[in-house]
RNA sequence: GGAGUGGUAGUUCAGUUGGUUAGAACGCCUGCCUGUCACGUAGGAGGUCGCGGGUUCGAGUCCCGUCCGCUCCGCCA
């Protein structure tokens, strides 16, 4: 069969078409049979537009053939296009019609599963199932467009600024500090494994040693972790490194590449902010913030010492870093038990022992602790809050200063989230840069220091130079980059000195024989001339996420696994025939 | 690893205190219909109540286990 050759997408036809013969193939979206009289839509990537067939006795087999079609049939027609007698303002394609004069079915289709259109009934699973029928839904289509241009976009971008795109390996050397790796097994070296890269860092650094200066890729990269709403095992970045960078530099580039990026898929991104981790934390609850609403925590640590008898509290600030914040409800005094404890449990959640309320009515002020603080300290508190009456202010303390402020960013959120401040603000985009990382962080459980970002982030000079035994006071040069409560991504200016890379590994617990072993090749490379270097990577999903307004990563990927890492339409992971497997076991063997 | 939540027709869901033959809407099939576009209209087919076990005269419903989806905590240098 021979296959006509398309003239125009459906989609994309117009009035300035009328009178125009036209081919178009597609599916069939819908077929609305009046007796004799058929319409029908046919859809393609570009949209869909209604056919008609009209009786005649010239037409008869037409007719014939219209009658046979189904939804999902794909088809060839061709005819001519006209205006309608009856336009459809709801549709771009709602003014003309196509008056059919040849029809080809190319390929029948059986009843699908769940009905294709914009409007998604059918759940998840189901559609993950068939993804190639919920792919063929437009907002889908509408997404994995957005994503092309948001690569095109950096492409030309750092393309114009003189970066070059380099391919670094797939099978790579395992590196098991952070997330647990993908493993491969080596079947020419039975007992050792590639690692699929979780990040191209090192050999990106590399780059900047072989003098390649200014390198970006578009990269898979995978983490075998747990996933999330906005997290899957296979994922897509923007890598960035360049040469002799400092800060200024690094956030100049970046900066203008999402605002190009945001641009070309038709949105103008605002000045980026600039907040210290500590800054946010303190006055958001989290490192990556979202601006779009204020809801500032308000802090109270220093209101309360020495000011109650209130248990709770005093056993938080005898603690070093022992805190209290509060945040405000506006209009929450009149919030129901209920929403309190959901919120309480919220708090719990993330290590709370427990919710204080405050609230402030016409008629006074009243909280859950009013038997252990005085009407004067009810006062102060909700002066510090600027509670207007009718507020309810939320108070939580937790003996650890940023998870006392992760439980009041937390909540932040909920509340946010229940009186919908983010309503009608999903085009509306808050960037900021957080910086000042500290270089280390301690594990509680271990009692050791692990890095915040990564192992070959720079400190701050001075900070370094002045260290005591406290580590976690030392500042990374780091810095992320956030949009709307979503972690965009992360970077450094990096370690370019031999001795000065050693010394973190060795603060890190890493005796020279593991350095040597793990990462002994990236610090022979340092030996010969390691240019000052620095850089960055964007989570691309993420980005069209924001930009596809989606909160589900799934949303913008083509094929995406689920939350227990499945492949629902492809059935994987799945056992292997004997045969590989057999070979496997003598790889993985020893 | 943990918590919450869901799993009933092709799909989305309802199903009361455990009680007769498990319902609705959409979809599907057949007929009718010349301006529909969520077409209308008349009729019809369609069920392993996720899976396994238990309690009971009797289980979609109660109990135990298990699998799967989603969300979250841990985790994600």
């Amino acid at each position: 069969m021979n296959i006509p050759t398309r003239t125009h997408y459906a989609g994309e036809l117009r009035p300035t078409h009328i009178g125009e013969r036209v081919t178009i193939n597609g599916w069939i979206d819908s077929n609305r049979d009046m007796g004799s009289l058929l319409f029908f839509d046919i859809r393609d990537r570009a949209g869909k537009v209604q056919c008609v067939i009209e009786p005649s006795d010239a037409t008869m087999f037409l007719y014939e053939e219209g009658k046979k079609f189904r939804s999902e049939f794909v088809v060839s027609i061709e005819g001519t296009v006209r205006k309608r007698s009856n336009p459809n303002s709801k549709i771009p394609t709602g003014e003309i019609e196509i008056l059919v004069e040849s029809i080809i079915i190319l390929n029948e289709a059986e009843v699908p599963p769940f009905v294709i259109e914009e409007e998604v009934k059918a759940n998840e699973d189901l559609r993950l199932k068939y993804r190639y029928l919920d792919l063929r839904r437009p907002s889908l289509q509408k997404n994995l467009m957005i994503r092309h241009r948001i690569t095109k976009s950096i492409r030309d971008h750092f393309d114009a600024r003189g970066f070059i795109e380099i391919e670094t390996p797939m099978l790579m050397k395992a590196t098991p500090e952070g997330a647990r790796d993908f493993l491969v097994p080596s079947r020419l070296h039975p007992g050792e494994f590639y690692a699929l890269p979780q990040s191209p860092q090192i050999y990106k650094q590399i780059l900047m040693v072989a003098g390649l200066d200014k390198y970006f890729q578009i990269v898979k990269c995978f983490r075998d972790e747990d996933l999330r709403a906005d997290r899957q095992p296979e994922f897509t970045q923007l890598d960035v490194e360049m040469s002799f960078p400092d800060e200024e530099m690094v956030y100049d580039v970046m900066e203008s590449c999402l605002r190009k990026v945001w641009g070309d898929v038709g949105y103008e991104l605002p000045k980026f902010l600039r907040y210290s981790y500590k800054e946010v934390m303190e006055r958001f609850g989290s490192d990556k913030p979202d601006l779009r609403y204020k809801l500032e925590i308000i802090m109270l640590t220093e209101k309360l010492r020495g000011k109650t008898e209130f248990k709770v509290f005093n056993d938080v600030l005898q603690k070093k870093q022992g805190t209290i914040g509060a945040v405000v409800v506006p209009g929450g005094a009149a919030w129901s038990r209920k929403q309190i404890d959901e919120l309480t449990e919220l708090a719990k959640k993330y290590g709370a022992g427990g919710l204080v309320w405050l609230k402030k009515t016409d008629s006074g002020i009243d909280s859950s602790a009013k038997k252990f603080l005085t009407e004067e300290l009810h006062s102060e508190i909700a002066e510090a809050c600027a509670m207007k009456a009718g507020d309810m202010a939320l108070i939580a303390c937790h003996e650890k200063w940023s998870r006392a402020y992760t439980i009041l960013g937390a909540i932040r959120i909920e509340i946010a989230k229940r009186l919908e401040l983010t309503k009608g603000k999903q085009f509306e985009f808050v960037p900021l840069w957080v910086v000042n990382f500290p270089m280390f962080e301690l594990d509680e459980e271990s009692g050791n220091y692990n890095a915040m970002h990564h192992p070959f982030t720079s400190p701050v000079v001075e900070d370094w130079e002045n260290r005591t035994e406290d580590l976690a006071a030392i500042r990374a040069r780091a810095y992320d980059i956030v949009v709307n409560g979503y972690e965009l991504g992360s970077g450094s200016i990096r370690i370019h000195d031999r001795k000065l890379q050693s010394e973190v590994f060795d603060m890190l617990g890493l005796s020279k024989a593991e350095q040597e072993k793990k990462f002994g090749f990236m610090l022979d490379a340092f030996r010969y001339g390691a240019p000052p270097h620095g850089g960055m990577a964007l989570g691309i999903d993420r980005i069209a996420m924001l930009c596809a307004a989606t909160d589900n990563i799934r949303d913008v990927i083509a094929f995406p696994k689920t939350t227990s890492m499945q492949g629902l339409m492809e059935d994987c992971p799945s056992p292997i025939d004997p045969k590989q497997l057999a070979e496997l076991k003598i790889s993985i063997k020893n």
